[in-house]
DNA sequence: TCTGGGGTCCTAGGACCC
DNA sequence: TCTGGGGTCCTAGGACCC
């Protein structure tokens, strides 16, 4: 284990994987002669409120962005097709890609969906002195090959250089940083290009009068901390000069699920509310046991008519992992919310947190009773439920609470 | 043209304990 | 008796990412 760590020689040799697109790359593979055969594709919600997840480069051109509400995008490319997100797809190919990643790279961590960290520190010799430069297309070819998926890859001895590196590289190529050229390759960008920079930060940034990456690189780290705290400021002065403590963690561990929905209208009908959150618990709980977790924490989110988005979360001493037992705690949760600002909702979510693994059954009291807690009955039923749903879709068995209207 | 759905991390205040 | 200081957990909100 620690042959692959960072040595204690020699600079690290990281590699960001970047998916190219990736939504409209699978969407094209899953529907080659349809959604395949159109140059201005458009993946994302095609409900009256939905936004665009990825736009086809062709899109772009036209100002296409994702993120972007679809109505918008429609007008700024009119003959856009848009396509739903194929969800399972765009899971299974991430998968494959991560798969052969792993096979290539000692220290492999999935950053989203699209985005893989490599380190390859230590493999110098291995790789007989194959530069990482070599190494990354080497990598970019093989992914291509082997999954269909184009990637484009940057590297550098810190993650946050081969982040930036990245849109350098796209699509469907390489660039590296060698060693010792950080600060000086970071110095070309705007401070909008880096990740953990947003809009609010970028606001702040702008009325002290910093725009480029130079500007922020000429100011001195006490400064830096009077103006923005001192975790900020030295976070910024550190990521101007392209160094990034960060180590590629190869540990994979969950730290919550969540479902939520945003409905085609405003809903305000209290039952409505609560059969949603039924049926938003029980997607939450199918994910959790077949993850074999429990979670100590159950967080109900709301987002009123006028898009203001509030929270209430509650945590139990045991983990539950029943749709039963979080619906429970939700509901409890969505009335404490609706009491304190009585609106129509646009949106709402289910999230649990603080998740623990399954216990063995022996070790768990048998007589559960109260709403908020379940039984070994519920455990039980549960993954019945599961089983079944795994056999015979997820429609053969449904809440019979829940009215059978989709969204849309 | 109003703003999806899935996440992670950080902050700040209060409770509680030693 | 006029009350420190630190650690941990919980909660709510916010920023940010893809």
């Amino acid at each position: 284990m620690s042959e692959t760590g960072t040595p204690s020689q020699g600079p690290r040799r990281i590699l960001l994987v970047d998916c190219d697109m990736f939504f409209v790359q699978v969407a094209r593979l899953e529907d080659p002669d349809g959604a395949g055969s159109q140059p201005f594709l458009l993946v994302g919600g095609r409900s009256n409120r939905g936004v665009i997840t990825s736009a086809s480069y062709e899109a772009r051109k036209f100002g296409v962005r994702s993120g972007m509400p679809t109505r918008q995008a429609r007008v700024l490319c009119p003959e856009a097709v848009v396509v739903p997100v194929p969800r399972g797809a765009c899971v299974e190919r991430s998968r494959a890609v991560r798969a052969v990643l792993k096979e290539l790279s000692p220290v492999v961590q999935s950053a989203s969906i699209d985005e893989f960290y490599l380190d390859l520190s230590g493999t110098e010799r291995m790789l007989k002195g194959e530069g990482l430069d070599e190494t990354a297309d080497r990598i970019r070819r093989v992914v291509r090959q082997r999954t269909e998926i184009a990637v484009s890859l940057g590297g550098g001895t810190q993650r946050v250089v081969a982040k930036v590196a990245t849109r350098l590289a796209k699509p469907d190529g390489v660039h590296v940083v060698p060693p010792g050229e950080e600060a000086e390759f970071m110095s070309r960008f705007r401070l909008r290009d880096l990740p953990g920079i947003g809009p609010a930060f970028l606001g702040q940034l702008k009325e002290k009068g910093l725009r480029t990456v130079e500007d922020a690189a000429a100011v001195e780290v006490e400064w830096l901390a009077r103006w923005f705290g001192p975790g900020r400021g030295a976070w910024l002065w550190e990521r101007v000069r392209g160094i990034d403590p960060t180590e590629v963690d190869a540990r994979e561990s969950r730290k919550s699920i969540s479902s939520e929905r945003t409905f085609f209208e405003d809903i305000d009908d209290h039952d409505e509310l609560e059969r949603r959150i039924l049926e938003l618990s029980g997607n939450v709980g199918r994910q959790l046991r077949a993850k074999e977790l429990r979670a100590r924490t159950v967080t109900v989110k709301i987002r009123d008519h006028d898009y203001k988005t509030r929270q209430a979360g509650s945590t139990q001493p045991d983990g539950v992992e029943t749709d039963r037992a979080i619906f429970a705690v939700a509901a409890t949760l969505l009335h404490d919310l609706r009491h304190r600002r009585r609106t129509p909702a646009r949106l709402l979510g289910v999230g649990v947190s603080n998740l623990v693994r399954q216990v063995p059954a022996d070790q768990l009291d048998l007589f559960g009773g109260q709403d908020a807690r379940e039984s070994e009955r519920d455990r039980i039923v549960a993954r019945a439920v599961d089983r079944i749903r795994d056999r015979y879709g997820s429609e053969a068995l449904r809440p019979a609470r829940v009215l059978d209207r989709p969204d849309r």
